[in-house]
DNA sequence: CACACTAATATTGTCGACAATTTAGTTCAT
DNA sequence: ATGAACTAAATTGTCGACAATATTAGTGTG
């Protein structure tokens, strides 16, 4: 089976480009959540027919950031709390076996080219201290390079494309950053000795507490919501 | 959020119909696994135009029935003993999870069905020994509502959607059966009771085993093939 | 004033035709 | 015979128009 990494793709099709402008807006919120599309419009807005805009429609419905709804049309998802902690759910299952997977699969020249990356990041962190969005792009591609270090077709396809989009949403228009993104790098670094080692059991454990982190915090969130209301 | 079950759905629109029937040909193997995907002979055989037709086509790849290459046309994705190992790495995590969650969200009245149901089975495989079909289809049945069970809309979404029928292509393709068939009412007999007594840690436990059995009969035989070849 | 029903409007689903691209086949040169 | 360049055929991608369905506005009635 060959190994395909999802981001690794440039707008072939007039359908692509469409896809990925939209991908971006509503990841970013020019698109608000929970918001009716409308075919008519954003075709027009786009400069193509209505086919490779639906097209691009099913591909977004596929990275759960629409939902359509037979002949009734499609709505931007929308954005709670609760689905935020059913995502981390996921993520700390899938991503801690992808840690195991990596530390078992991923070639040396990998592993040396994620500690470069790290690196990077600790400079640019201490360049652009407060400024979060970087740091939240880079953890974000740190746990890319995880994912695709794990050699999993089915784990690569369904976290990088699948649900990668979606947890960017989450970030972006929630503002995930705060006190955890300090403590990160530590856990990073800890992530990758482990796989360095070829410790897959550990390293699994560390990104389980990782993510499982910063789902504690969203759900402690969550009950002080509940309380002021 | 609305919960929303996957399998609940009837042919609205002719897309719907035709995705439907080439779904279910796919997993039976009517149109043979790593075959190319013609849109126009398609289109004839199902009596639509081709715009429903690749509707239909873009859900099957988010269900990673068929793979499509821009410009090049669509396949029907090639099983392999690896490709369903990594399908049950990401199954035992992903359904281990959702035994936990199904643990404490799965109401009474829920519970009470899946037994009746694991009591229908015992009798039907009585009736029925050797045939494994049905008992396959029950099987699947059963892991299906404990996912319902998890409320979590995303795991729902991925399991019963986007690997379901996945998984029941491998076994009908590559005939997953043999002595595992007779332990499996055991199996589930124990999750459900460790579900029933909201015992989430143990229910979680149980399923990645029972999963994780099926995969280590797979690694043997992979095992074997290679020795053998 | 609320509610049910109907008519008008807008949106989605589907079709057939055309454009762009890839694939298959053929010719020619080495 | 092998391989490169070109041509022809087939396939995918895109378009605009029409049909089917849902939404909205309007009307009348209790």
């Amino acid at each position: 089976m060959q190994i395909v990494s999802p981001l690794e793709r440039s707008a072939i099709t007039s359908s692509d480009r469409v896809l990925f402008e939209i991908q971006r807006a509503i990841v970013e919120g020019d698109i608000a959540a929970g918001s009716k599309i409308s075919e008519p419009e954003l075709a027009r807005r786009f400069n193509v027919s209505r086919a490779p805009l639906r097209e691009a429609l099913a591909r977004l419905e596929r990275c759960h950031l629409i939902e359509r709804i037979p002949n009734a049309g499609a709505r931007v998802v929308t954005l709670s709390t609760e689905g935020l902690i059913s995502l981390y759910q996921i993520r700390e299952e899938l991503e801690g076996l992808a840690c195991r997977l990596a530390a078992e699969q991923m070639p040396e020249n990998e592993i040396d080219e994620l500690r470069q990356l790290l690196d990077k990041h600790l400079e640019t962190q201490r360049v652009r201290e407060g400024e979060s969005y970087y740091q939240e792009a880079g953890d974000l591609d740190f746990h890319y390079r995880i994912i695709l270090g794990s050699k999993n077709q089915y784990l690569i396809n369904m976290l990088c494309d699948e649900l990668y989009y979606l947890v960017r949403m989450y970030r972006v228009q929630m503002g995930m950053n705060g006190p955890r993104v300090s403590r990160a790098f530590d856990e990073h670094k800890a992530i990758i000795n482990a796989i360095a080692n070829r410790d897959g059991e550990l390293a699994d454990l560390l990104m389980r507490r990782h993510i499982g982190a910063s789902r504690k915090n969203i759900e402690l969130r969550l009950q002080t919501q509940k309380e002021t209301s």
